[in-house]
RNA sequence: GGGCGCAUAGCUCAGCUGGACAGAGCGCACGGUUCACAUCCGUGAGGUCGGGGGUUCAAGUCCCUCUGCGCCCA
């Protein structure tokens, strides 16, 4: 016996309800599934700790419970290892300014009470984004969650920094590095974006010896104060003479080379260039090939230090005015043109970065970049949509060293000690004996990221985790992290476990407002899928945002369909609804033998059949997307628009066989939809499913559907096929005549060759169009003048509409469809003429063209029958 | 400079391995209180699939090229 259902979906009770009931039976755990099972693993990208859930996490985990669902249903162990990520700076930067609320700051408090400061910080956010998962449904295994700053990835992230340091594979020195003035921070070349922005570039005169001059140009003028050498062309004519020379930096008077190198553009500028190896990446490059002084002239906080003579103390910008002016008033300016330019900005706080000379610690990437170019090659790695495989390549073979250290304080301490005379010691523990000082820096939270799909799993230790569920299967991410996070994972995969983390990496797009724009706070567009979730439920948002793109695109999220879905996610209910409700007792398990099966129902079956197995198809090849629509498109327009329709009937009356045939085929149909959409819908269809008879605890263990293709019947779909072809035409014809739909109108049905099909199902027009009165004419008897046809294949429905009728006007429909068919006729008959298209396409294609046309053919000998008999000249 | 993506109905998007008439949702027009659902049902209007060329018996779908928009790398 089933329970009654409530009349809607009261997603705000269930939600929270089922997904405590899966999690406290232990549902999202690997261990359901039996120990040989075959393994399924994600590790799940890490988000802020401290964050709160913004639609991008909405869709990365809507994606990432679909795939487990998928996997955990269809027998594997699935386990989803949840976690969150320390995010140094983000974290760091939102302390700070609380720190600054409170009227102090962390150099004021110092580095053991900021770091008590921020753990308390972590303890107090830390949790809420965890439950925001919970809400999206998210399956993953709590149990097994895990922070980047635990004590194990704690360890693993010591145990690799070390061992790439014995590898020789990490350096420390001074470089030039991106410095970040407003974090107080290196920052690595990905953490810099760089954009076109309108500035000026600064003409000026350099004093050459001997009274001469050679015109520059700089976009900043700051930077002439740490310039040791100006260079030309080798061939260019114009300053080949001054080639060895000395010039004098201008308001320094220090006295640098004129040197000569190819490097130089003779089109740019003034065709003369000044080299600063200490502020700029290619000046630096040159400065090594000719083995120039590096001169830094500014602070870490981008102030102009001692170096920069009278103008120790400004701040850079001030100082491009001032030092300009002065030299403006010394005569050395030429002029001041507008310029586009590409400006390096640090990709959080937005302030210009500075190439500055610093120490810093380096990972040789170029060793590890080819293992992991390698693994992809081989396919060892497979990365969807394959187009990302390309930008892997070119960003891995062109890898620059990667600046690791951070001057910061939340994040994992660098293992490294300096000694009394200056020694570095790189180990666990400081080595024995006094005046051992620590490293102060920290390490990129990416150096620890890009451990977490082992580190997670208790790596170094050889857990039984690690065995078991390493190497992961799925990485499914933004493409937008394939550099920063994806590569690395797979260099120090590779690297320190010999295989590579993941098999598969699946890379989704960017969420976007419904016009396509990027979301910003600034714009106004953000999109909380919380607001969402209170207002829709969780279902709608997922299914939209699983279902509103394709693979590695962005999708421009529309809250129109979220609302569709939302009224799809009713629709499953009201469909539940009905069948509930139309069961009476028990019912046996499973589906009657097809020979027993009424037409509808086989026809259902067998369209569910297709769908199961093309569902499965978009499965393999991870067009989820397309999957879920599909599914939509059966469950309302084939499922609730017919078959649901047509099994009134024999619901309605009163034999009682029939009556337990169509439910059992009314729930099985049921199930299998909810199954399908499980991975994307988990919440309606577990609620639903618990009111339909079903063998199992929950649907979130239940068994995926596979398409058994005993089922499929092709005649039964032809039969319905024409069946729903007549119903539309009658209820268009309806229209056409703009007959009341209260209305019952009586038909002859001139059957052709589907004589008994129809004089078995006429119940289904006088339940879908509203016929109450139905005769079969036999070949020779005639149809009344007074009649509307609907002509489909060898089959002609008469509508005698007493008096709606104009014979003439029904001619001229009559004659439009004569028409339309001739034409139809003639494109199939061309294609079926040319001896190309039969000798060459797919004898399935030609069968289905001959068929087509003898339908055409069919249905045009019923229309000029019609017209004849009706239509005088 | 190199690479990539997108361009399909008024709007937002599908269209996977090329195969009759090009699809959905929303919007629009018309009509519907019958026992799952007005969070619904029925009917309809609306598209030179960005332009051009090519491959093929067959192209929105593959190739080339041009235009526009966006992204990544340098």
């Amino acid at each position: 016996m089933t329970k009654a259902m409530p009349r809607v979906f009261d997603f705000a009770e269930a939600e929270p309800r089922i997904y405590s009931w899966w999690e406290q039976n232990g549902w999202f755990k690997p261990e359901i599934a039996s120990s040989q099972a075959e393994t399924f693993v994600i590790s799940m990208p890490p988000p802020n700790v401290t964050g709160a859930l913004h639609i991008g996490h909405a869709l990365t985990a809507s994606i990432e419970d679909l795939m487990i669902r998928y996997e955990r249903m269809r027998g594997k162990a699935a386990l989803w290892v949840p976690g969150t990520d320390h995010a140094g700076i983000a974290t760091q930067l939102q302390v700070e300014k609380m720190l600054r609320e409170q009227g102090t700051s962390r150099q004021e408090i110092g580095r053991e009470a900021f770091l008590a400061h921020t753990w308390a910080w972590k303890e107090k956010y830390g949790g809420t984004i965890q439950n925001q998962h919970r809400r999206l449904g998210a399956s993953c295994d709590w149990e097994r969650e895990r922070f980047t700053l635990d004590d194990g990835l704690s360890n693993a992230v010591q145990e690799v920094f070390i061992t790439l340091y014995e590898q020789g594979l990490i350096y420390r020195g001074p470089r030039l590095v991106n410095w970040s003035p407003g974090l107080q921070t290196a920052v690595s070349d990905l953490e810099v974006e760089r954009d076109e922005e309108q500035g000026k570039l600064y003409y000026f005169r350099y004093p050459v010896e001997g009274g001469e001059h050679i015109p520059v140009a700089t976009t900043r003028p700051e930077t002439i104060l740490g310039d040791t050498a100006v260079c030309v062309h080798p061939e260019d004519p114009r300053y080949r003479h001054l080639i060895g020379k000395t010039a004098y930096v201008p308001m320094l008077n220090r006295p640098i080379p004129i040197i000569a190198d190819a490097y130089v553009d003779r089109e740019f500028g003034t065709g003369a260039l000044k080299i600063t190896p200490g502020h700029d990446f290619n000046d630096y490059e040159i400065g090594q090939r000719h083995g120039l002084p590096v001169i830094n002239v500014m602070n870490r906080d981008a102030t102009m230090n001692a170096e920069a003579g009278p103008y120790t103390g400004l701040d850079r910008f001030v100082c491009r005015e001032k030092l300009w002016a002065d030299m403006e008033a010394a005569g050395l300016t030429i002029k001041v043109a507008e310029h586009t330019m590409i400006v390096p900005r640090s990709q959080r706080g937005g302030e210009v970065v500075e190439p500055l000379i610093s120490t810093q610690w380096f990972v040789r990437a170029k060793p590890l970049a080819e293992k992991a170019v390698a693994a992809v090659r081989e396919g060892r790695i497979k990365i969807v949509p394959e187009r990302f495989e390309k930008v892997y390549y070119h960003w891995m073979e062109n890898i620059e060293d990667w600046c690791i250290s951070r001057q910061l304080w939340w994040g994992h301490r660098i293992p490294a000690w300096y000694g009394p005379k200056g020694e570095v010691y790189v180990g666990k523990q400081p080595p024995v004996g006094d005046g051992w000082i620590p490293e102060e820096d920290v390490l990129d939270t990416w150096f620890s990221s890009g451990l977490w799909p082992f580190s997670t799993l208790g790596w170094p230790e050889q857990t039984p985790d690690l065995k078991r569920f390493y190497p992961t299967s799925m990485m499914e991410t933004g493409y937008d992290i394939l550099f920063f996070w994806v590569a690395r994972m797979i260099m120090l995969g590779i690297w320190f476990t010999g295989e590579p983390p993941f098999r598969t990496v699946y890379l989704h797009g960017l969420v976007r407002d419904k016009y396509g724009r990027k979301i910003s706070k600034t714009l106004g567009n953000t999109i909380d899928p919380l607001e969402i979730m209170n207002q829709y439920g969780t279902d709608p948002l997922r299914f939209t945002l699983v279902t509103s793109g394709t693979p590695g695109n962005d999708l421009n999220l529309d809250s129109d369909r979220v609302e569709a879905n939302w009224r799809f996610v009713n629709k499953i209910w009201q469909i539940g609804n009905f069948i509930t409700s139309n069961l009476d007792g028990d019912l046996p398990a499973g589906l009657p033998p097809a020979s027993e099966l009424d037409l509808p129902s086989r026809w259902i079956i067998s369209r569910l059949t297709r769908l199961i197995g093309s569902v499965q198809y978009l499965f393999d090849i991870y067009q989820y997307g397309e999957a879920g629509r599909q599914i939509l498109e059966f469950v309302w327009s084939k499922f609730a628009d017919w078959y649901i329709e047509m099994s009134k009937h024999p619901l309605y009356e009163n034999d009682e066989e029939a009556k337990t045939r169509t439910r059992r085929v009314l729930v099985y149909v049921l199930d299998t939809c909810l199954r399908l959409l499980h991975p994307f819908m988990p919440f309606v269809t577990e609620a639903l499913w618990q009111y339909i008879p079903h063998e199992g605890d929950a649907l979130i263990t239940a068994k995926w559907p596979h398409a058994d293709s005993a089922c499929l019947d092709e005649r039964a779909e032809f039969e319905m096929n024409l069946i729903i072809d007549l119903v539309r035409g009658i209820r268009n014809t309806r229209t056409e005549y703009q007959v009341d739909p209260g209305h019952r109108i009586k038909a002859l049905i001139a059957p052709g060759s589907n004589r008994e099909t129809l004089e078995q199902y006429s119940y289904i027009f006088a339940r879908l169009c509203n016929v109450n009165e139905i005769e079969l004419l036999d070949a020779n008897q005639s149809a009344p003048d007074q009649a509307a046809s609907v002509i489909t294949s060898d089959v002609t429905v008469y509508l005698p509409l007493a008096g709606m009728v104009d014979i003439q006007a029904e001619c001229e429909r009559l004659r439009r469809e004569q028409n339309k068919l001739e034409e139809q006729i003639a494109r199939s008959k061309s294609k079926l003429d040319n001896e190309q298209f039969v000798s060459r396409a797919k004898v399935e294609v030609v069968e289905r063209e001959r068929d087509l046309l003898n339908e055409l053919q069919a249905s045009f000998d019923q229309i000029m029958e019609r017209i004849t008999a009706l239509c005088k000249e």
